[in-house]
This record gives C-alpha cells, structure tokens and sequence, in this order.
RNA sequence: UGGGACGUGGCCAAGUUGGUAAGGCAAUGGUUUUUGGUACCAUGUACCGCAGGUUCGAGUCCUGCCGUCCCAG
C-alpha cells in the first residue's frame, strides 16, 4: 500500500518514514519548499534548499522516492499573508495552526492524491484511533511532546486517510530510533520556531512590511488611559506579554490588550489577565459530534500549557459547519488572547479548535 | 520664602542605637519550545543631591547650598 510522508528531513518525519517502511508500506517522500523573504524569487531554489537536500539524503538512505513541492506562493497566499492581516489588526496569528491545515493537511493532501497515494503521513505526535465509522484524533502518548493541539483545526474528512506513526511513542524512543538508524539529523536542532522567520523576532519581518511601516511609536497606558511610556509599535506586542514594556513599576506590567486604531497598548497587573469566559469563532469540529453545552471538557489556550477545565455554554452552529461559542471555564484563566487557538478535548480526544475571539477580563452574562 | 517633608544604581524603594548599601520593577543573557506570550535561572552600573564639619569610621549626626513637594497664604 502507498503511502505518502511529509519529510523535513529532521529526526521525527525519518523515524516515521522508517518506522511505516517497516510495517510494510510502499513510502514516498514529499518535502514542501516553503516561502523565505530571502529566497522568494529564486526559481532555482527548490533545488538548493538545504532542507530539502536534507529530506533528499534520509530518502535515500530509507532507499525511497522522493519529490519536491513548491509550495512558495501558495504557502505565502494562505500562511503568511493571513499572518500578517492578524498582526496588523491587532490579534495574535497562530500560523503553524493554519498551515496544518492549509498545507500540510490540504495542499500536501492534494499532492499524494494527484499521485495516486490515498494516504498521507507526518511526525506528529499524534493519535488517529478508528471508531466505529469515525476516526478519533487523540492526544500523542508522550504528555510532554504532545502535538494535538495543533492539529485540532485540521479537516476531519481527511483523518481517516492519516497516519501518525510517531502518536504512540515518547520523543525519546523517536531519538534512540533516529540514532539506530544511523539518522546523523539528531545532533542538529529541532524544528525552528515559525519555519518563515528566520532567527528573529516576528516583528522584524512585519517591519518589513509596507503595512507596517507606517505604524510608529505609541503610548502604554494603562487602564485608566493614563499615559505609562511609549512603544515601537502595537504590532510589537501581545497579551499577557511583560518584557518589552520598559516601564519600572512598583509590581510588573502586562499587556492587557491592543488598541491598533489609536496604536496604543493597554497594560496592568497580572490579575488583570484573568477572564473567566471566551467566546471561540469558526470552530472546526473534528468529532463528528459536537459537544453539547454543559457537557464537562478540557481547553487548551496555548500548546505547551495545562489543560483547563470548563465547558460550552453557548453555541450557534453554523451551516458551513463551524461553530461560534462561549465558553467558561471553571476556574479563570491567564490571558486568552484574540487570534490564538483554543483546542477542546474530551479527555484524550481532540473534538476541535477554534479562535479566541475575546480577550482577558471578559464576562458573559 | 512663614511652617512641614523629601532628594539612595533607568524607575520605585529598604536602610537598626553611625561601621563603607536589601528588595521589587525595567534591562540583558540563558533554559523550555513546531505560534505569540508566560514561567524559571543567571547577571550589572550607586562618588547614597552638592559642599563642608563631627568621628578611628557616616547614607545614617551637625552646618550651608541646590532641587522637589505639601500646608499656609
């Protein structure tokens, strides 16, 4: 059976091609070439990107086919330009969020299909259980490495043709593999932070920007709008956000919210940043069956941070099968912050994701 | 300019009955990490407003000056 893997060339894609070429699949590897401010126009540099070459030389010692998607100008239409809209309005982008299902999931998708290979593969640390007619996206075992929340956006039509090899194992049994087979990749660095960001701050690319160019210094003020200090740029900040701010105070200063219209940043002190309810947009479900109001279940705002407790005490279904809702928490939390993803979990099982669209401090009633 | 208070590293701020100066905030570096942020760890500069004096020794007592603030007016 074939079966198609995304491959970055980095330890977990190798330890999954590897580990389904053992079970007996016909693999293929894929390797996207991703957009790069500096390498944007250089029709040739599909063929120079090193993490392609990388991907190219695991391939080969697994002794399977390999191929390159160009995926510059899409990758650019679908990830970073939404990217930068979400800065530019004030929110906070999850961007990593949007390529699954954009590119990893969609385009890539697309690619194995127009290939003839029905099933796509990646290194995430994921579970896809079949039940019944459905297949159930679940937590990775390993607690620490857990990727669901990341994926909990993805489409659900697609997650019975998915593969997780890696869902079932802890990083460090990944890295013993990698290192089993001779993968010389475990002695370089993981994954970088946002693969489009070079080895800098996300602003320095927005400054890039016309967009942003025009948008210069402001006021911090607090809640009260008295005027704290000044700012380089509301883009520059997020919520729940203390250094950076440059102000002394009696106690540390958080960022409360934006205002991008009058390019100011709201700040106060860290009890400011509580809410106890959200309201989520566009949930995407990957449970067949939403989740009723009132029904008990677990919220993750950020990847690497506790579950917290809670459950839905709205929702209008909408015809294109998202979902808008309230949620409340059942003790309150720190900073949810517009444009970031709230990941909803019934016990193990990932049921989906939306976007937060309210900020610290807000009360439904 | 009659009465009162204060002036300590970028900011706030401790400093016993005088023995060469806490802490917090900010900043910087690091850890963690497929988003942003948080958190955690580690760092630094003080002629203690200025000038004199008392003392073995003063941020800590005395005098003068400068500056800020408050109350009176």
């Amino acid at each position: 059976m074939k079966i198609l893997v995304a491959m970055s060339g980095g330890v977990d894609s190798s330890v999954a091609a590897a580990l389904l070429q053992d079970e007996g699949y016909e693999v293929h590897g894929l390797t996207m070439c991703s957009w790069d401010e500096q390498t944007k126009d250089d029709p040739d540099w599909p063929q120079k990107d090193p993490t392609v070459a990388q991907a190219r030389a695991v391939c080969d010692t697994l002794g399977i086919s390999h191929q390159v998607l160009d995926l510059r100008s899409s990758f650019h239409e679908r990830v970073i330009e939404p990217f930068f809209l979400s800065y530019h309005q004030g929110l906070t982008p999850n961007p990593c969020v949007v390529c699954n299902r954009q590119v990893k999931f969609g385009l890539f998708f697309e690619a194995a299909r127009k290939r003839g290979i029905s099933l796509l593969a990646t290194g995430h640390y994921a579970q896809l259980v079949p039940c019944g007619d459905e297949t159930e996206l679940r937590r990775g075992l390993d607690t620490r490495k857990d990727q669901s929340y990341f994926l909990s956006r993805i489409r659900r039509d697609v997650l019975p043709s998915l593969r997780f090899p890696l869902g079932s194992l802890t990083k460090d049994e990944v890295r013993g593999l990698a290192q089993a087979r001779g993968f010389q990749s475990t002695t370089q660095k993981e994954s970088q932070d946002v693969c489009f960001i070079q080895d800098g701050r996300y602003a320095d690319l927005l400054a890039l920007d016309k967009r942003f160019q025009s948008i210069g210094e402001g006021e911090i003020v607090d809640e009260e709008g008295r005027v704290l200090g000044r700012h380089r740029g509301f883009f520059r900040y997020t919520i729940g956000q203390r250094q950076g701010l440059g102000i002394g105070a009696a106690h540390p200063l958080y960022v409360l919210g934006l205002d991008p219209q009058a390019n100011r940043v709201i700040v106060g002190a860290k009890d400011r940043l509580y809410a106890r309810e959200m309201v989520l947009s566009e949930l995407n479900w990957i449970a067949s069956q939403p989740p009723l109001p009132g029904e008990p279940l677990a919220c993750k705002l950020r990847y690497r941070s506790p579950q917290a407790q809670g459950q839905m005490v709205e929702a209008h279904h909408g015809p294109d099968g998202t979902t808008r809702v309230v949620f409340r928490f059942d003790e309150p939390q720190l900073a949810p912050t517009p444009g970031q993803l709230a990941a909803l979990y019934r016990g193990d099982r990932v049921l989906g994701g939306g976007w937060i669209v309210s900020g610290p401090g807000y009360e439904w009633d």
